[in-house]
DNA sequence: AAAAAAC
């Protein structure tokens, strides 16, 4: 295996070196004012230095061979697209654009070299997708008429854009969850699904949105643009996710996807001005990633109507449903102008799927799939688990020892600090630095470059700790973090899930350490089942805490959500228990959904599993 | 009780 690189979007390697100025991670900064059409000669870095057959500057190769299924001539056809808000927008679709569009494959990471020079880091040759750790991975399914799974990416109808996409991301087969999600997902079915990210769920989500744009209807503005203004964009496609730096990070990875296709991807975050924001909507958007109060602003201000919404896609979506949220995102799908479940196409991601949220979820869907796929690089083998009994006081002086020790090793790798609180972070950060160890902290009241800053620095193993709130639990993508130290337990044992799965990503292995003592006995007997489920050790004292009774009892949300093993969740429809609460939802045509079978395997998992397995391991 | 998310 010695093609791919760290994480599933990363770049391929053996581009031509793109052009100065497109810089570092942030999205990347549009083309001041100066996009005149002037501009069509431009010929993108990758097509550089090419032999002439495909190199050809204008060549309509990129838009060329329409895909079977896709009418012809729809990739090239010079209809308005981008949700042309009105005003004239009429792009071609595919090729090369009248506007600069950015190389996202160029420098999306930042230099992965300390000031001292030294190699940055040393299983460099070894980060690729382990994918033999995803051989034997369980799935299951639910629901009715499950299309089958594929088992590359050449079986699905993606069009030539998209595969040339996923040939610069250097992904060589589908992971689990893609080779089930997009059939589901072309098939045109809802789905919910539960994998965690790492996975390649984003892509899993993205490929269908962006084929499903290209060789759908163009999108634009609707003929009777009611009530709307000049200025109001119509996405086709909306994506949301629960935090800013996952919105980012999703949007970097979704225009990676969709270069050259000429379909747009915009992002749109709180805590950065929202001119520019503003400014890319303007200049037309397929696809919309957001956090929920921007695009709250954005749809109150009138510039973003979702009438023309065909794609819904939930990223997190057991956080996007959780008290805290719900009501803003109930607002965005069911009280705007967002067309309803059977209309739009909807898809709910997430690692983790308590049956409470998939029963409000279902009121998002229609007929969907529910798919779970056994989680790799989470709760499985593949990471470490250490519980460790630490008095409050004694918890910096104890992080202190885990941070010599891995110093001691001479590694250089990333470790991630999970506190409760923000002041928390604050405190432990500095307190950090002062003892010799430079560390940064990510939470919600630092300021959002702060808080970028904080991620690209940690990122690039310039401050090779960072200590974090929830806010950095979910979805981020952090190649290289070898260690998560639970420093305060969260009160959900979903929430562990999410965190320690910061480590571990893409099918590689790491290591989660919590501090446990008598604050967090109401979580004692989910980590123990948690721990129990995924072949950890358990210890005594742990066990003696999960037996006591008073903690035995399986209190509300501490509970394991779905109660199966390898599965983050179960299909709540297939749960009989969740009948007779619901009322009269659904009936019994939600039971009878085969399994998808094709992935027999699921004996052949748990146990020893993979380790001996010759699979390549960053801990060796 | 805390965290996140708009200005």
């Amino acid at each position: 295996m010695a093609t791919s690189r760290t994480s599933w979007a990363d770049v391929a390697d053996a581009e031509p070196a793109p052009p100065p100025p497109v810089a570092t991670t942030a999205p990347a900064p549009a083309p001041a004012a100066s996009n005149g059409p002037a501009r069509s000669s431009y010929v993108p870095p990758h097509l550089r230095n090419r032999s002439s057959s495909s190199a050809a500057a204008p060549a309509p190769s990129s838009a060329a061979p329409p895909p079977a299924r896709s009418a012809a001539g729809l990739l090239s056809r010079p209809g308005p697209v981008g949700g042309g808000f009105g005003a004239g927008a009429a792009r071609p679709r595919g090729g090369p654009r009248w506007d600069h569009e950015p190389d996202p494959f160029a420098g999306s990471e930042p230099p992965l070299r300390p000031a001292d020079g030294a190699a940055p880091f040393e299983d460099h040759q070894n980060t690729g997708i382990n994918f033999d750790a995803y051989e034997d991975i369980p799935v299951e399914t639910s629901g009715r008429e499950v299309p089958p799974p594929v088992a590359t990416f050449a079986e699905i109808d993606l069009g030539a854009a998209l595969n040339e996409n996923i040939r610069r991301c250097r992904y060589v087969r589908p992971t689990p969850v893609q080779r089930h999600a997009i059939p589901i997902s072309l098939a045109g079915r809802d789905l919910m699904a539960c994998a965690q990210t790492g996975s390649g769920k984003t892509a899993a989500f993205c490929f269908p949105i962006i084929s499903g744009i290209m060789r759908g209807p163009p999108a634009g503005r609707p003929q009777r643009g009611g009530a709307m203004g000049m200025r109001t964009a119509y996405p086709s496609a909306l994506i949301l996710s629960p935090t800013r730096e996952l919105s980012m990070q999703i949007h970097e990875e979704a225009r990676k996807f969709s270069y050259q296709t000429g379909v747009r991807v915009v992002v749109a975050y709180g805590g950065a001005p929202i001119t520019q924001q503003l400014r890319d909507l303007e200049r037309g958007v397929d696809i919309l990633v957001a956090t929920p109060g921007r695009l709250v602003d954005l749809l109150e201000r009138a510039r973003v109507s979702l009438q023309s919404i065909r794609y819904l896609a939930l990223d997190e979506a057991d956080r996007m449903l959780d008290m805290g949220f719900e009501p803003q995102v109930r607002r965005i799908v069911e009280q705007m102008d967002m067309p309803p479940p059977g209309v739009r196409q909807t898809m709910l991601f997430s690692a983790t799927f308590p049956k409470e949220i998939q029963r409000m979820a279902s009121d998002f869907l229609e007929n969907y799939i529910f798919l779970a796929v056994g989680r790799v690089g989470s709760s499985t083998e593949l990471i470490v688990q250490r519980i460790e009994f630490v008095q409050e006081a004694d918890k910096r002086s104890h992080l202190m020892d885990l941070l010599h020790a891995q110093r001691d090793t001479g590694k250089q790798t990333l470790t991630l600090v999970f506190v409760e609180t923000k002041r928390g972070a604050d405190s432990l950060e500095s307190w950090l630095c002062m003892n010799g160890f430079p560390a940064t902290s990510i939470h919600g009241d630092r300021n959002q470059q702060e808080r970028e800053y904080a991620l690209r620095s940690f990122k690039s193993g310039q401050t090779p700790i960072l200590v974090a709130t929830d806010v950095a639990a979910r979805g981020l993508d952090i190649p290289h973090v070898a260690h998560v130290v639970n420093f305060d337990l969260p009160n959900d044992i979903d929430d562990y899930v999410h965190r320690i799965g910061r480590t571990g990503r893409a099918g590689k292995s790491g290591l989660a350490t919590a501090f446990f003592n008598d604050n967090n006995s109401s979580m004692a007997k989910s980590l123990a089942e948690l721990m129990q489920e995924s072949n950890q050790e358990v210890p005594a004292w742990l066990s003696r805490y999960a037996a006591r009774p008073s903690y035995g009892g399986g209190g509300g949300r501490n509970r394991r959500s779905g109660g199966g093993s390898r599965f983050g969740a179960r299909d709540f429809r297939n749960d009989s228990s969740s009948f007779g609460k619901g009322g009269s939802r659904g009936g019994g045509d939600y039971y009878g959904g085969g399994s998808s079978g094709g992935y027999g395997g699921s004996s052949s998992y748990g146990g020893g599993g993979y380790g001996g397995a010759g699979a390549p391991s960053a801990w060796d």
